[in-house]
DNA sequence: CGCGGCATGTTTTTT
DNA sequence: ACATGCCGCG
């Protein structure tokens, strides 16, 4: 049943070489053939976009299986998303001609998870462990927070588990964390976090990031398995290198620490994830930690013409911290980049929406065009617009399906069949639908447990619940039968049948259609949908189609990783999510001071950077056309804001783009008068006059609220009256 | 215990 | 503007 093709090595060795070869030669240039060739020891690839790293990457894999016949099971392919592992999964096999189901290709999440399945025991986990998102964090912590007799708002669960995980990507432990600080917050922050990491354990789950950590320790704590693990991969390859964290590289260090045969590609100009722990130090650092890095630079580039090239680099090269790079194309120069000036966000959709008509009317495919956007929210307004000119189109990202609270109600379920310790599974499915187990009963439950030690379900099921009042006795009788049923099914059956199982016996179902609502309804159509996915799952894995690998898969994905658009759909998402893609033309939105770059941003250099690195990102991805859009007013928490385009786009040279190319408006809203004070609300009172950047002087109305938040209603005599929110409306006070 | 109403934060990006 | 989460009442 497994993969015998590729072993044919006999085969390929005397007959293909000639052929593969060729395709090695023809399809990678000189410097892509380099790398490709340079198989043993360490090597960096650092190179700009579209420079073909991932190709490379690519062909190599399929190099050391056709030319050296290595054995997929001895290949490491680290990716950034479990869609680029597809992708190159796919790719590979496609150039093997068969199949390397052996092959470890996944995101570095993907692969810790199957490594922590296999020999979790040695960190403590058990085999069936959870793995817990955002959500689940949170509920435990905030749990902790409560236990403790804390201040819920002073000790605000996402806060301390923002800490608690920046902490944890820079390899920080607790015990490290504690004798370096006297303040009294800190110490108690290091409380909450032990407690957090003993409740982990107590429901046999790990966070994202301890998911990562466990594998570290794992390898680095135990000789026999990093022993095992390292001789097993012979051949690492990892891409987006310049997006890891001090635990991955770390991980990777260790893998590597037997054969030493690690490649990773990598561009500094593209880490635009530093905010979740990311190091570039990783990749510009990495000849110093991996001695006799053989270094290859790719400098031509094959997606994008050259004024897009051109103007991606100068924006770029106003980054102090970078390493330069060149990049050149064959190609044509090609358009000049585009930029629109519109009045509000309503416009810029419309006129997006009309420009992308025109391309489609014209035979341009919905497939290669992309709106690319700093936020997800403004992807609505965007999506209304395209649906009103009928142009079908993909979401990426926002709210992910596997997010949506049925769905996780749902899976709730079968997490507690999986792992019974699962305390947080278990307080969101117990009464879900209501069957009389409230707070009181759950508090009490939670009591005894603690008491003794137990989990919350485990405690059910070997607890007297005698003292319970009836009503809740019978609903945890009843949640009891359907769970333990569905344990007797999930021994036998796959994640598709025990998915339908679940949504017929927990009465979830029914709950919703007795609901009736056309939200209710839109429900039962996602569950229907999750139902599907379940079956598709064990359909397309065939060698473990389990329940509890399917949870683990739905776990780890990204938006991104759904995608799979059609020829004619327009693509919308984030600039992140659209990271390692490309698109013949891009439309880049949203191109304001305060949105992009973002206002949190701009107060520090180094993010103000990241910032621009993301502008670049999100200009390289397009292959002939760009367009850039900016609007002078925008909706934010339903307030109007006024902002002034973006310095990125000011930062391109104005030879290479048209359209709304005039200097900064007047120059006095950037240079306040210094007699101007800036407004603060007690300052402000009916009658005050002020001054705002756009609108010039008027007098203030009302004011509403107090501090930052303050909603300001302001007489100008150019524009009439106008609602603003002081925290974003920058206004000074001209005469109190 | 369950519902409905209000308050609150959200819009930085995601494995 | 909107959704979620909390609190107090029936
Ligand atoms: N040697 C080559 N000849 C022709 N086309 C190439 C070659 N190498 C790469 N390409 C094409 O160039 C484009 C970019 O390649 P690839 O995605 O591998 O670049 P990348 O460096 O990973 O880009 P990025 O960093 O922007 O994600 C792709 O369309 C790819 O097919």
């Amino acid at each position: 049943m497994p993969n015998t093709q590729y072993l044919n090595t006999h085969n390929l060795q005397n007959m293909t070489i000639p052929i593969k070869k060729s395709k090695f030669t023809q399809e990678l240039n000189e410097a892509q053939l380099e790398g490709v060739l340079a198989t043993e020891g360490p090597v960096l690839v650092l190179a700009g976009a579209g420079s073909g790293k991932t190709r490379l990457l690519t062909y190599k894999i399929a190099y050391l299986v056709l030319e050296l016949g290595i054995e997929p099971r001895s290949i490491l392919g680290v990716t950034f998303t479990n869609k680029a592992a597809g992708e190159m999964r796919e790719r590979v096999e496609q150039l093997c001609g068969g199949s390397l189901g052996g092959m470890w290709l996944g995101t570095f999440h993907a692969m810790c998870g199957k490594l922590l399945r296999i020999d979790g025991s040695a960190v403590g986990l058990g085999e069936n462990y959870s793995i817990y998102d955002e959500l689940d964090q949170r509920r435990l912590m905030k749990d902790i927070v409560h236990d403790f007799g804390l201040d819920p708002k002073e000790f605000d669960a996402r806060r301390v588990l923002g800490t608690i995980s920046s902490c944890k990507n820079r390899m920080i432990c607790p015990e490290e964390y504690l004798p370096l600080t006297e303040d009294p917050k800190e110490r108690t922050l290091v409380k909450l976090w032990t407690a957090y990491q003993d409740a982990l354990k107590a429901c046999d789950a790990v966070d994202f990031d301890d998911m990562l950590i466990f594998a570290v320790r794992l390898l680095q704590e135990n000789d026999e398995l990093r022993q095992k693990w390292a001789r097993k991969f012979k051949y690492i390859l990892v891409d987006e290198f310049q997006d890891t964290n001090l635990v991955q590289y770390e991980l990777v260090k260790a893998l590597a620490s037997f054969h030493g045969n690690i490649t990773v590609v990598g561009d500094d100009d593209q880490s635009i994830y530093s905010w979740r722990g990311a190091e570039v130090r990783n990749i510009l650092d990495f000849p110093e930690d991996f001695e006799g890095t053989t270094t290859i630079r790719l400098e031509q580039n094959y997606r994008s013409t050259g004024n897009i090239l051109e103007a991606a680099s100068a924006v770029v090269a106003n980054n102090a911290e970078r390493h330069a790079k060149t990049l050149w194309t064959k190609g044509q120069k090609g358009e000049l980049l585009r930029v629109f000036k519109l009045p509000d966000e309503y416009a810029e959709a419309k006129l997006v929406a009309r420009m992308i008509r025109e391309q489609i009317d014209g035979g341009v495919s919905g497939s290669d065009i992309a709106i690319l956007y700093r936020v997800n929210a403004h992807s609505r307004l965007l999506e209304e617009a395209l649906t009103r000119q009928k142009i079908s189109h993909v979401i990426v990202g926002g709210i992910r399906f596997f997010d949506r609270a049925e769905i996780k109600d749902t899976l709730a379920y079968l997490r507690v069949v999986v792992n019974p310790d699962d305390d947080v599974a278990f307080g969101r499915s117990v009464n879900m639908p209501r069957r009389g187990v409230g707070l009181q009963s759950m508090n009490r439950l939670r009591e005894m447990a603690k008491a003794e030690g137990k989990s919350l379900y485990r405690m059910l099921i070997e607890g007297d619940m005698s003292g319970f009042p009836p009503r809740s006795r019978e609903g945890f009788a009843e949640y009891i039968e359907i769970i333990e049923e569905l344990r007797a099914t999930a021994r036998s059956a796959d994640a598709g049948e025990i998915v339908g199982q679940t949504l017929r016996d927990s009465g979830y179902l029914k709950m919703l259609e007795d609901d009736g609502s056309f939200e209710a309804k839109s429900r039962v159509e996602n569950l229907s949908e999750l139902l599907n996915s379940g079956i598709e799952f064990a359909n397309t894995h065939p060698e473990d189609p389990s329940i509890r690998a399917y949870i683990t898969e739905v776990s780890l994905l990204a938006g991104i990783d759904s995608y799979s658009p059609d020829e004619e759909s327009v693509s919308l998402m984030t600039i992140h999510s659209a990271k390692g893609l490309e698109f013949g033309t891009v439309y880049v939105c949203g191109l304001e001071e305060g949105l992009f770059p973002i206002a949190r941003a701009m107060e520090s250099p180094g993010e103000l950077e990241e910032e621009r690195r993301l502008f670049y990102v999100a200009v390289t991805r397009a292959k002939e056309r760009v367009a850039l859009l900016w609007a002078m007013s925008r909706h934010r928490f339903g307030m109007e804001q006024y902002s002034s385009r973006s310095r990125f786009i000011d930062e391109i040279p104005k030879v290479l783009i048209e359209g709304d190319t005039d200097a900064k408006p007047e120059p006095s809203l950037f240079e306040r008068k210094p007699s101007a004070k800036k407004a603060v609300s007690g300052a402000i009172n009916p009658g005050t006059i002020v001054e705002h950047p756009f609108f010039g002087r008027g007098e203030v109305r009302g004011v509403q609220g107090w501090g930052e938040n303050a909603i300001l209603t302001v007489a100008f005599p150019k524009y009439g009256t106008k609602k603003l929110l002081l925290k974003y409306a920058d206004l000074s006070v001209v005469r109190g």
